[in-house]
DNA sequence: CTATTCGTCAACCAATCGGTTGACGAATGT
DNA sequence: ACATTCGTCAACCGATTGGTTGACGAATAG
């Protein structure tokens, strides 16, 4: 049983790194599979292949098998959740910060 | 200069690691200094003191030197531009939902 | 059958991460 | 003046990351 917090650490993870995301931005709108997808970066199948590996086991995307190829796609659920995590946050930076202007003066002429 | 993939990279970074987002939890609605932050923690105080400079190079949260003390309150911003990229691609998400039916369909009946 | 293309597996590498301990400087309390 | 509290700095540690190369198995093409 994977938790909840497992689930946002792998997620935020395969997007903190701008080839994942830059991944993430070429399957959006089209499967591709994964020689495709490698060819424009300057850097090993391999190491795309791993990042793959990554976007998947965060949920972010899928993988087919198609014969001698592989389709990749990008799957539901994974972004919703750390969509779900930060909406939930940001309305408390927002209330927060209705504070902030009070603590701010009320430090500042100490 | 900054680049905005190093900001998000920074910003990701930052949210992978569920100590740090507990930290930020901790922070909502309320101020507080590193000591009150860390008490609650199994882990030193130094530890935290890393995890909340991490927080802070992504900009998503702030410090302020109260004498003695240091106090630490949300930032607003960093949370945004996270915010807006999942946006962003959340809706080729779902376009490309709309046509994964057909694309499934097609290549299982080959 | 043979050659090629596809992608992964395995081993390796330097760099970063997440934590520790210990020493320290700067403010505060007595 | 002295002790305490606050938090950081520096060094260290094992584990993970992001990349490489080389070998391989499975499917496709000639």
């Amino acid at each position: 049983m994977i938790s909840e917090d497992e689930r946002l650490d792998a997620i935020f993870h395969a997007l903190s790194n701008r080839t994942r995301r830059q991944l993430l931005a070429d399957l959006s709108g089209r499967p591709a599979r994964v020689n495709e997808l490698a060819r424009p970066y300057d850097m090993s199948v391999n190491a795309i292949s791993k990042h793959l590996f990554v976007l998947e086991k965060a949920g972010l995307i899928e993988r087919r098998q198609e014969g001698n190829s592989q389709t990749c796609l990008l799957a539901p659920g994974a972004l919703a959740d750390a969509d779900a995590w930060i909406s939930h946050y940001r309305q408390y930076w927002t209330s927060q910060l209705q504070g902030l202007a009070q603590f701010v003066e009320s430090r500042e002429d100490r």
